[in-house]
DNA sequence: AATGAATGAGATTTCATTCAT
DNA sequence: AATGAATGAAATCTCATTCAT
């Protein structure tokens, strides 16, 4: 990938070398930064030339948005579509994080530019980010919210199976919040050299949450002193 | 803070400037980034010109660098000072979790230079803060060690108290790692028009940690199907 | 004017393209001047496609010389036109003025390519405009000294009627930049919060040429001392 | 003039430093127009290295309005120091007319960056070059007004001198600027290429104008038909 | 007759860094 | 201990111009 530097690029439909540039920009922007990114190594990785960036992504900034948009929508796309709605809810978070993992152990690029990049730079990008969150955020209070209706998380054998009224519904925002947030930081860390597969991070972080969640609904607390 | 320029600085002894120069470096490294920082606003912040800035710490990677490694030792010296030898796993590991939180909420600036700035950017840096995470982490999966020994976690009665061998130090790194997402997550969507106190944030976190960390160590698992 | 971008521009023989062309480019470059004129937006403004520009008018320099020489010959041959020979010297003097003057209102981007743009770059253009000078400035010389002849001036009784003589060529040029010149400023400042019709302006104008003018031919000097 | 490239500039203080730039910038904007002149050219002919120009003067913009300020001071300076206020008021015209055009046949460059190209392009810069011009044209507008209560301009033998109740203070001003205007327009033309020396242009300027003046003042009117 | 795709060259501007005092 | 003066190198972005259809 990447045309040698000099040699006239091959004409294309400007939709495809769109795809080609903003390919090159996640990959480029995800393993420097954004400042460090120069549009010089983005272009040459395109295998085109500048020029021809700025003419179809008119800025460093719209590119670096447009990269952020295209990535996010991907990951909720993925997400979505791993979930089968018929399954209770507990199935369906577990599909929708392996789907997570999966899709961010498999885009590292991707996931560097929408969990940290986007982030580290001012506000015209956290925006987009935050958007993508919201909509993730929303599906997981949802599914949460199901869960504690179904009385599905594990009552070992143990009294108050769906005392769920305990949760009210800012506990279960709260919660979606934090998982969502252990996810994002668990996929990160699981992509720094391979430490964790996609399925063990899923797994992991499904135990914690889903024993978290159930000792929480059988009114276990831990508190100081 | 930050003189006025034009005005000569007073002379003051080595140490005293070069930690000026730092916390105004910190500052601006947090909030700005690694390549977006520039010499000339930190040195005008610090109230010196550029030149004494290289003349003590040499370079700008120097300065990042030494920036990173003070902050990582107040870090992991605050979490340590925190915590009282005689007490309880549990409630040194609560200790130690509520001053980490304390620490990074009160130095937003430093905590974005470790936990953000240092790992965007390749090689030197990196290193330093995979040396502060050993560190705490070590801590933690004694502690960690230490409560399951004691068979702390909640319904202590119930099932293997004490199976803490399942825990492989590689899933007690990726706690942390949810953990500190977790927290952060909480505390951006905490501090979003007042949603939740910042208290109410710890209190949930810990309980949401602690009783999943005990349905852990009792074996609990969850799977598909 | 400027067709839709994307919309294919319906056919036209070739003549008629390239003055809607010249059109647009002298809008441009009349605005914008030489270098800040872009042919992006100069294709744009005609509705063609850049590289149509290029067919037939070859390059932005050409271009430009291919617009002043366009409106100079519009320029000259308003003037021209204006003129019925059978009058006395001061009336078609009168009517040139007047027609200038209205042509050069009437098409401000064309007078500003003709007097600003083209003065304002090298040689290439420059020489197109002298050109249109020398034309229009023999043509009032002529007329200047057929009012001479003609005694035409006023106070008509008074002193050395038709002394032309004194006025050399020279005098003639030079007065006819410092008319043009102070009509370009009183057209400006008539024009700024309405102080002064434009009629009255060139009434005052006239008024203060011909009277000069005649002063000067019938010998009246001032000097100093 | 201009160090040699690459060759290391002396040190200089900064206040002579900024003057040497801004004689480059008005000799490069002068000549080549403020879109066609670089940066490049102008640190090259100011003998640094362009980031010191940055530095200094901050950007082209900044750059090209601190020229039009220093040279329309300049020029502004040096009419006024031409007069002494004793002096009956053609006296006092003549005086700053012939400093006007010996101040621009000085500095061409100058006067073309004033005329010239300050108006070519847009609104940061034509209003200080406004400022100027209205400076001037107030002082015309006075002395104008003078002379016609003194009565000054040439009543050759005949009647109502002093008829100045028939000039309006409108039509005062209207003279002035069109008196400023045709200066301005004479200078730029004397200019090119030594066509005119500055006496010479003062004094066809001040016949024209003076005799013109007097007419007008002795109720001369002309008027087509 | 007309255009979408593409680029070489050069513009302004910023920044980390050094020198001389 | 401290700074004013200065720069090499590289970044983003623009523009006139061509090629292939």
């Amino acid at each position: 990938m990447g045309a040698v530097k000099g040699v006239k690029a091959k004409r294309m439909p400007r939709a495809v070398r769109e795809q080609q540039m903003m390919d090159a920009a996640v990959h480029i922007f995800g393993r420097r930064g954004y400042r460090a990114a120069s549009m010089d190594e983005i272009a040459e990785l395109a295998g085109v030339s500048k020029p021809l960036v700025y003419l179809y992504l008119n800025s460093k900034e719209e590119l670096f948005t447009a990269c952020i948009r295209r990535e996010a929508a991907r990951l909720t796309e993925a997400v979505k579509a791993a979930i089968e709605p018929g399954l209770a809810a507990d199935r369906q978070l577990w599909a929708g994080l392996e789907a997570f993992f999966r899709h961010t152990a498999e885009n590292p690029d991707a996931w560097s530019v929408l969990h940290r990049q986007a982030r580290t730079h001012g506000e015209p990008f956290a925006a987009e980010v935050t958007a993508m969150r919201e909509e993730l955020t929303a599906f997981v209070t949802f599914l949460i919210g199901a869960a504690a209706r179904e009385g599905t998380p594990p009552a070992p054998g143990t009294a108050g199976a769906g005392r769920s009224g305990e949760l009210a519904d800012r506990d279960i925002e709260g919660l979606a919040q934090a998982l969502v947030g252990a996810a994002e930081s668990l996929a990160g860390w699981a992509n720094e050299s391979d430490k964790l597969a996609a399925k063990d991070a899923a797994a992991t972080l499904m135990n914690f949450a889903w024993t978290g969640l159930g000792g929480l609904m059988r009114g276990e607390r831990w508190s100081p002193r």
